[in-house]
Formats: structure tokens, sequence, C-alpha cells
DNA sequence: ATAATTTCCGAACATTAGTGCGGATATAAT
DNA sequence: ATTATATCCGCACTAATGTTCGGAAATTAT
């Protein structure tokens, strides 16, 4: 990747700012005046250098034609993004019930606190909810107390994917690892320093896949 | 509210739109050709009428200097918010030397990949970096092959907070909550079944103070 | 119907704004 | 130093773009 000049990476944040002020683009002496240079032609100079550098898009001739390359990554600054909300369905603890949603139409979840999330590393967040963990009964998952765990809804994973399952003839519930083999499904800790265990697998229910973990330590 | 004309919705539809697909707002001409209006006065007249209704504002002689009223903040689906861009400066693995941001200026890292967090859950973003873990050595401290750990370049940590440490006698580093005690500095692993060490606080050193933890099992 | 108001038309007009060009300066390579 | 390359400068040119204005047509009010 090329290397921008000090000039230019002035001209990129000024365009970023300016659109988050005025949600359009900057002209060429929007740019030239922001960014006390000489002169337009300068200015479109380095802007088709950005463009060659991949930075930004430019379309030729036409009046703040200008699009971020990134759009959603530019270099500083608070940038707006695709995301998507995951309602926060409660809280998981050893021993208690394992929440699921209840409500059959997603749309029903007014009122439900929300995780937004970056539609980059969620997906379309179709079927998603995010749990709170509390206590440390899940530290063979590798999750600890206050960590945010978000599911997916679905009684089908793959194997290898991590899930909540329920094993039926302890009613208990756990996250791990899921392998179905035939008639006997293992579950396998994502510690890879504790053990597996297998069932039945008639005695394991499948609640929910485990699509992502976050921990925040602010 | 005043009731708008049919043509008044065709051109603020159209300009949605043309928003949506290029990222800044149609000419007037544009608009004219869009809606099949015979005239750009008709076009500038309709967009008066509209920013009388407050549907949009406009920026006097300025091109494209159209914004419309409600912009931000669909009701379903996804919504964007603010985020924060976050480079991945490498991965980290047992053994290898802890990646540090190396330029003194943040602006600077532009062509690094970006990590966008929502700045809710995580600030500012300012001095943040992110790593990818590799390997299972930092079990110990709940974090898996595959994750994502934000950090934050600091030197100063307050006593329970998480953060990269190195053990000058070792040459090592790890991740570890830390306890100053005086001459001697406590580290204790985010795995509560795990036995804290306490060094001489000489012997330690802060490299980063861990903010977050991402684990995707997409 | 008549008048008042709103909307539309077409055609200029006046800025605004992107581009091109010759040459000056810097910066890097040989 | 000397050449090559990248940037910058000012200025002019042209295309794009918002605005104005007299009058026509449509709509609404009296």
């Amino acid at each position: 990747m090329k290397i921008l000049s000090e000039r230019q990476q002035l001209i990129l944040s000024f365009i970023e700012e300016f659109i988050e002020e005025h949600d359009y683009p900057p002209t060429v002496r929007d740019i030239q005046h922001g960014c006390d240079i000489s002169s337009t032609s300068v200015v479109s100079y380095n802007l088709d250098r950005l463009k060659d550098s991949g930075a930004l898009s430019r379309d030729s001739e036409v009046s703040r034609g200008l699009k971020l390359a990134g759009q959603k990554g530019g270099s500083s600054g608070p940038v707006s993004i695709d995301t998507v909300a995951v309602p926060l369905l409660g809280t998981i603890a050893a021993g208690s019930p394992f929440p699921m949603p209840e409500n059959d139409t997603w749309s029903d979840l007014t009122g439900q606190e929300l995780i937004d999330l970056p539609q980059a590393i969620i997906g379309t967040g179709d079927g998603l909810y995010a749990l709170k963990v509390r206590g440390e009964s899940m530290i063979d998952a590798l999750i600890c107390d206050g960590d945010l765990v978000i599911m997916e809804q679905t009684s089908t994973v793959r194997n290898g994917q991590m899930a909540a399952v329920r094993i039926k003839s302890d009613n208990s519930t756990t996250l791990k690892h899921y392998y179905a083999e035939g008639p006997r499904t293992r579950l396998e800790p994502a510690n890879p320093l504790m053990e597996a265990m297998t069932f039945n697998s008639d005695d394991v229910e499948v609640l929910s896949r485990v699509v992502g973990v976050w921990r925040y330590l602010g």
C-alpha cells in the first residue's frame, strides 16, 4: 500500500469532517481553503493520487463527486457504519434457566435493551440475541463474568461450532463445541486443557448457536 | 404538516435513492432528468417548497447542497451508529514479540486493516489498536486462538485492570490482571482457577491495557 | 365566472467548480 | 552534481450548476 503524504492525509480527514458536518462532500475549492492549499490544481492532483491509492473514488467532471473508499473506515474519528441491533435478552448464570427469545416475531422486541454491533463482523443479525454472563460457571468455555455472548437461535449447528446445549438427563445447559458422531454426541469445552464428554445424541438438545463473545474491560 | 404534492414526493424519493447510490446529493438537473421535469426552475421551486415543509434543508448557491431531514435513524433493520476504527496491528502468539504501535502519530496508520467497533462500547477509540491471537498460549487469560484483543497503548493501568505486561527478567509477555502493591506487583490470571504470581515491581513493565476481547465464531 | 394563488415553463444569466497547462520547486535516485 | 520523479503554483478555460424572470397553465378560493 502506497504511503500517503501528510497533505493527502490532511485532505482525507478534511473530507471526512466536511461530510460529517454537511452530509455532502466538499468541492475542490472547499478542500483548498480548508487545507490551506494554494491552488485548486494541487487539490485535484492529490485527489487523483488518493484515488490511485484507493483511499477514495472520484466521479470526474462531477461537482463534489467524491466518495471515501472505506466509506466506513476512515482513518480517524468516529464514522457512521452499518450496524445491527441485537436485543439483550437477559443474563445467564450457573443453574439459572437458559434465557431464550420467546417472541416469535423479532420485530416485537421493542423495549428490550439493544446492543449495536458492526454488520461487518456480525452479518445480517437475523435471529441474533445477546446474553450477559453472570458468575464464573463458564470458565471452561473461556467465558467469564460480565462477558456478552451473542447467540443465534437455531437448533441445527455444524460440527465444531459452539452452541448452547441442554443435557436432558441433567437438565443442565452449557456452552460447548458440538460434534455429532452418529448415535453419540461429543461436547468439547473451548478450553483445550479440559476434556470432552460424550452423550447419547437423544440426550442433547441444541438451543442456540454461539456467534460471538464480547468482553469489555473498560 | 403541509401535504406534499405528488411531484414533491417523487423528488424526495429520488434524492433518497440518488444519495443511496452515489453518497452525495443530486444536482438540480439530476433531479430534473430523474423526475422528468421540464425545467430546472421547477425543480428549484419545489425544493424550496420541500424546504418550507421541513422535508429537507438546502444550502443556497451550493451545488448539491441538499440534506434530507430524516437522513439517519431508520426504524428497523441495520442502522447507522457512530463507530471508531481500530487498526489491526498484527498477531500475537506465544513467544513472539508483542506487537506495539510503532508510529508515533496515529494518523499515520492508513493502509492498516481496520476494525470497526461501536463507539458506545469502545469510547473515543483514541490510542486503541487490535491484535489477533494465534495459538492457545493465553488460555489462562480466557483468550483463545482467533480472538481479537482490543488494546490501548498506555503504561499506566489501575489495579484490577487487565494489561499486557512484560516480565523483564523473563523477557516474557502475558496478559494478566494487574495489582500494584507497593514494591511488589501481583499478576492474576483472568481464570480464577489459576493462581496469581507476584514480582518485584521493577521487574514488571506495562505495555498496553486490554480494553476488550472479541471472539467471533461465525 | 372571476380573481387569487400555486405551479409550471423556457430561456437566459451568473456563479460555482472541475480541468488543463507551462513552468517553478522540491524530493529522490544515479 | 545531474537526472528523474513527484509536488506545487497560478492562471485561464470550460463544463456544471443554482438562480432569475416574464409569462403560461393549473388549481383553489370568492
